[in-house]
DNA sequence: GTCTATATCCAGATAGAC
DNA sequence: GTCTATCTGGATATAGAC
C-alpha cells in the first residue's frame, strides 16, 4: 500500500501533503500547467515551506517519482519472492496494476502514462528504472525454464504486458467504463492462450507488396 | 507518405518550414520546453509569420496534430481497403507503424506518445480519434467473422496491438537497439499464436491468495 | 521551520514599419 | 505577408519577519 496516501497520521506530516496535492494536479492538470503557487494553495502550506523542503517544483516531482519508483519496486520484489511459476508471477503483476488503476489511479497515471523526461532533468526513462528491469529479467527467466516461448526477451515482455498498459492507458483516458479487475480473466486468457481462434495453421502474415 | 516531411517542394512553404522546426522541437524537448522564439529560430522565420499562420504557439500544435492525425487516417483507410483478411489488416498496420518508428520517429513520437490534452486545450484523448476507432471496428469485424477470438473488443485490440505499441515505446525510449521491423516477424508469432509454450493445459491463474 | 511580500526573469503575444 | 522591437503577465525563486 502506498505510503503516500496511506490513511493519514492525523496530522499527515508536511511533506506528505505536499506531495500528495502535487500528484494530484500534476496528473489532472500537467506538470508544465501547474505553478508553484497552485500546489502551495492546495496543500494549504505556505510556498516558503514547499522550497523548504523540496527546493523546488522539481524537486517536487523528482521527490515524488523517486518515492513511487521505490513503492513499485517494493511490489514487484513482493511478487517475484512468492511461490508461483512465472506466469503466475506476470498475472499477478497485471493483477495488481489494474487494482491500483482503480484504488489509486493517479499513482499509476503520474508512473505509468507521463513523460518525466519532459520535467525532471536529466531522468532516465522509467522502462530502464530496477522494477522494470526486474519484470523482464522475470520473462527472462520465464524463456530459460521453457514457460514461455522462445523468442527475444523484448518482445516477449511487450506481448505479455502490453495488453495489460494498453488497458490502463485505456481506462485512465475514459474509454473503458467498467473497473480494470472485470476484464483481468479474459486479458489474461487473450494473452496466454491465442488471441486467434485456430491455431492449426500457422500465422498468417503480409502478402509480399505491403 | 507524410506530406509534412515530404521531399521539399524546394522553397518549402513556411508552413510546413513552421511545423516540421516545431515537431522536432516538441518530440526532443517536450513542448513546454519549447518556445515561440525557439520554433522561430529553427524555422529560420520571424516570430511575426508564427503568429500569421498559426495563431501563437498552441495553434502550431493543433495544426500539426491535426494534419497528422489525417495522414494516419488515410494510411488506415488505405489499408482497410486492400483484400486482406483481418488478421492480415491488423499486421500490416502494425508493420507500417515499424517501418514509421524508423524513417519518421517524430511523427511516431509525436502521435502516439505524447499527451496533447496536456498542450493542446479540449482536446479529446487521440484513442477516441477516429483512425483508432476504425482500428477497433476492424478488431471487432474480425470477432463476428470469426478470425479472432470472442472476447470484449477493447480487450483484443489491446492484445493484438497492445505488444506493438510497447515496442514502438521501448525503441524511442532507446532500449530496443536493433530497428523495429526485424522485430516484426516475431512479435507476430507471439501475438497471434502464443506466447506460451503449450497450451495443452488451461491458463494458470492466481492463487487465490493474491 | 513557517510565513508574507517582493524581486527577477522569460515566454507568449502585439504593434507598427516595410 | 514578413519583419523587428516592445509590452505584459505570470511563473520561479528569494528575502526577511516571526
Amino acid at each position: 500500500m502506498p505510503y503516500l496516501l496511506r490513511p493519514e497520521p492525523d496530522p499527515m506530516p508536511m511533506d506528505c501533503r505536499i506531495l500528495t496535492a502535487a500528484l494530484e494536479l500534476f496528473v489532472n492538470k500537467g506538470y508544465h500547467n501547474v505553478s508553484v503557487h497552485d500546489v502551495q494553495k492546495h496543500a494549504k502550506v505556505s510556498i516558503g515551506s514547499i522550497y523548504n523542503h523540496f527546493g523546488g517544483k522539481q524537486g517536487i516531482a523528482r521527490a515524488l517519482y523517486d518515492r513511487l519508483l521505490q513503492e513499485m519496486n517494493q511490489m514487484v520484489d513482493s511478487v517475484i519472492s512468492q511461490k508461483l511459476s512465472i506466469i503466475e508471477k506476470c498475472n499477478s503483476i497485471i493483477k495488481l496494476w489494474f487494482e491500483y488503476t482503480e484504488s489509486h489511479s493517479d499513482i499509476i497515471a503520474f508512473m505509468l502514462h507521463a513523460k518525466h523526461n519532459e520535467f525532471i532533468t536529466d531522468q532516465p526513462p522509467i522502462c530502464s528504472a530496477e522494477p522494470f528491469r526486474k519484470i523482464r529479467e522475470l520473462v527472462q527467466d520465464g524463456i530459460d525454464n521453457g514457460e514461455i516461448r522462445a523468442c527475444d526477451c523484448l518482445i516477449a515482455a511487450s506481448v505479455i504486458f502490453g495488453g495489460a498498459y494498453r488497458m490502463i492507458s485505456l481506462r485512465l483516458d475514459g474509454l473503458v467504463d467498467r473497473p480494470l479487475p472485470e476484464y483481468y480473466d479474459q486479458l489474461i486468457d487473450a494473452t496466454w492462450q491465442s488471441i486467434r481462434t485456430s491455431v492449426e495453421c500457422s500465422t498468417p502474415r503480409l502478402a509480399s507488396n505491403s
